[in-house]
DNA sequence: CAGACTGTATTACAGTAGTAGTACAGTAGA
DNA sequence: TCTACTGTACTACTACTGTAATACAGTCTG
């Protein structure tokens, strides 16, 4: 079963994390057509967030044709095969992009943020906030 | 004369950019004490956002001790000396974070994304948006 | 059928972010 | 003094995000 990794500090909103999630969990081929995802109830409760605003994200996911939702019987998802490296790295050029502006206002130099940023994939026991 | 780089599509709030941005300009010693910012209408004029937005930035700058705002001459920075490289590498473990979590939920490996970010920092010249 | 799950609808509310417009007060220079 | 800049105050509003509580409808299992 699929599971949501929601930080409640991010600027994003939280039904914003839970889509973005889903679609990286589609293109990686972590969920595929078929797959079921976690009930609004048990994402609300786990979370401690509102069950209409998990809704509201599985809304948007239904909309966008990613999942189906099933009065009574849950989420599942609808989408077809993962993506290509290099859609996949489409979708994490944003995160790359803030990261290397910010590093360039933190006068960081690439060789210093990609040292940092090599500790921080290597280190998957670290509790990592996302988003 | 400092510029700030502001992303209305980001997440984060305009000025909660502002705010950061400044922050990691002096932590960076892009910005000194006793430097000038921008007005409060230059700011709002070029960005295209209303004035009092860029003055909330303003303000919690300078309850931060970070700035000080006169009335009728602008914003000059108050803050001291810039940081060292391990705490300026801290202001950028967030975003490292994040860009860390994404690639693995889209089942990037860390060699994938470490070219991706060298890709990134290497093209200053190309049109980064920020947050 | 009852119970336990499923998603949805509804209403009203609260907090946050941002806005528009106007006017006031302060500063500096011609 | 006037002009052009500076920041602030204020009011009311909009949009977005998220919430609480309750009840309804649907599905499945014992």
């Amino acid at each position: 079963m699929f599971r949501f990794d929601l930080s409640p500090s991010s600027p994003t909103p939280i039904y914003r994390q839970i889509v973005d999630q889903v679609a990286r969990a589609v293109a990686s081929g972590s969920l595929q057509a078929g797959d079921e995802l976690p009930s609004v109830r048990a994402v609300a409760q786990q979370h401690v967030v509102n069950p209409m605003t998990v809704s509201k994200a599985y809304a948007l996911l239904e909309q966008q044709g990613t999942i189906e939702r099933r009065r009574g019987l849950g989420m599942i998802v609808r989408a077809g095969e993962a993506s290509a490296l290099d859609e996949r790295l489409a979708l994490l050029q944003p995160a790359l992009d803030h990261a290397a502006a910010v590093s360039r206002q933190l006068a960081i130099t690439p060789k210093q943020a990609m040292a940092a940023l090599k500790l921080t994939l290597e280190l998957p026991n670290k509790v990592n906030l996302d988003e």
